[in-house]
DNA sequence: CTGTTAGCGCATTCAG
DNA sequence: CTGAATGCGCTAACAG
């Protein structure tokens, strides 16, 4: 059923056909109208995007890079992406990269095959100066073809990017854990090549440093729950002279509150334990993790609309919340 | 940048070029190969998929439907699909619908528009005879259209069907319960309206029966966190007289021992509390979940192969497995 | 206000 | 093995 189909079923040509179901601008007698939908109505005719893509050479289409989708990190912001995109009227394509820079590349050029009106990276990438550049270049190219773009957590990149306090926050965390009263901390780091593990780490133990300060250990560690869970077990393995511990992200403190469990510490009793972000689905864990709260949806949110704007590339900062809860409570 | 830039430049024709550069069939001379490569790659051509959709009529998209993607339980299955997916290099397309029944049959229309390969609907809608009937039309439609399309926990549509075995589960998982010694159970359901909460409330009550037992109270709630907290309030308001609450899925478990521990009721000592889904990203709540376990990621991804291959509309079950932890630990 | 027509970029017969 | 021509379905001038 085409465009065509419809027009000859009414009576009309296809531009008054497409004038009245698509073409928002002169609108025809409306007798005709009533013909034309009519028509439609009864052909069960669909508009194929893909010819009206190619005739307006612009689609209604945005993409959505993710690390991984089931970790609620980037569920959360890819939320904030999609509700946006749905108040635009706009199609989300989406693709876990699982931190492969190729796949990254890869999906990148597929979007731009698309012809996809914008794209939202999301998540830091591992800073491997030759896989960077190769990010970087195919992001111009991105760019270059006409696309909005814009990045969370990723900073380095000629687009638009939406950075979360990490290192004020991981320093308000610190601050407020020595005015609770610990001194003794380790910190469950992750992969040095994470500019967001770095940062949270860094801000941490800047926040420390204010104090006279300094960690006990930093251990470094996958940036997941499991990553978490070694990582608490090499600590506790090497160092038992401990108050607390600051894992750079949520998932990994709760992998990290599961190896102390294992190990018959009690949190916050021996040892206070931390995170960060707030994953809303770990709200519920017990004791109430120590965390600092940033506000993913909406990153996503904005961040579609810079992609979206377009324009010069900018840096928006959000502010990210310490939150205190029964992990840290001192004893 | 269009082909026949690359053609003109390579000196060929458009045919020629578009042989070396995407057709598979009929490869040209190694020479042409090389100066159309070498063209492409200078103009920094990239193909219009909506061109190429449009001549072929024919794309290598596929839609994902889920109620919410920050939802852990859609985000796993979700992952699934979209493994499948970049193995087959598809595209993925998703949308969050909030279980509204509009935005599903929206969705569905504009992915048909989009001319989607196929589409994969996650988790089971409302039972508003209404409203079914409508996405049933849609459903038939879209299927009508050409393209596949599988549902996962929704049976009665006209199309492939994914079930996980929510009745077995919840009945194994009462069987367990009781073999553990617990006598006196509540049982969290969800809206009466889902099937899949349904299914697992009348397994568990089935369960029990064979045990000649039945469930002191059964309470109603959202199918969400919140849902879980303010079901198992409402529960200690009424009814003390309790040995084990069952949540018809983790995440209302999960709400409900929040809300236990807010009353100060110890689990397991008190009471045992237990889920379903065996949510991944819960596994490191205390007192451990008890709950059924279901393949997510593996439904996922044979929800894909079945829309993808199309055919007679099948039914496939898959089964859950009971997974005893600290939570129903027996005094 | 409505119809005609020329592309949009590419795949694909059909000739050569 | 290669090129010319046609059509995919629709939009947007341009005429009438």
């Amino acid at each position: 059923m085409t465009l065509l189909d419809v027009a000859q079923r009414a009576g009309v040509s296809v531009a008054t056909a497409s004038r009245v179901l698509n073409g928002g601008d002169r609108v025809p007698r409306p007798e005709l109208q009533e013909r034309v939908k009519a028509a439609a109505d009864e052909l069960g005719y669909t508009p194929n995007a893909q010819a009206q893509a190619l005739a307006k050479s612009s689609t209604n289409v945005v993409g959505i890079l993710v690390h991984d989708i089931e970790d609620p990190y980037f569920a959360a912001i890819a939320n904030g992406v999609m509700r946006a995109a749905d108040e635009r009227n706009l199609l989300v394509m989406m693709a876990s990269t699982f931190r492969d820079s190729d796949r990254e590349i890869a999906y990148l050029s597929s979007l731009r095959a698309q012809r996809a009106r914008a794209a939202v990276m999301i998540g830091s990438r591992r800073t491997d100066a030759e896989s960077l550049a190769r990010t970087a270049t195919e992001v111009e190219t991105f760019l270059n073809s006409g696309a909005g773009l814009a990045l969370v957590s990723q900073s380095g990149m000629p687009a638009h990017t939406i950075e979360p306090d990490n290192r004020s926050g991981a320093a308000e965390l610190a601050r407020s854990l020595v005015g609770l009263g610990w001194r003794k901390f380790a910190v469950l780091a992750g992969p040095d090549a994470l500019a967001t593990a770095r940062d949270r780490r860094d801000g941490f133990v800047a926040g420390l440093a204010e104090a006279g300060l300094q960690p006990v250990a930093v251990e470094a560690g996958e940036f997941t729950r499991d990553g978490g869970y070694a990582a608490a077990q090499g600590l506790l393995d090497r160092k038992t002279d401990l108050d607390c511990v600051f894992a750079v992200n949520d998932v990994m403190a709760v992998g990290a509150m599961s190896a102390l469990r294992a190990r018959g510490v009690d949190v916050p009793r021996e040892l206070g334990v931390a995170g960060f972000d707030d994953i809303a689905t770990l709200r519920d864990v017990w004791p109430g993790l120590t965390t600092v709260r940033l506000p993913l949806e909406q990153m996503g949110r904005r961040a579609l609309e810079l992609a979206i704007e377009g324009g010069e590339a900018t840096t928006e900062t959000f502010k990210a919340e310490v939150v205190l809860r029964e992990s840290t409570a001192h004893r």
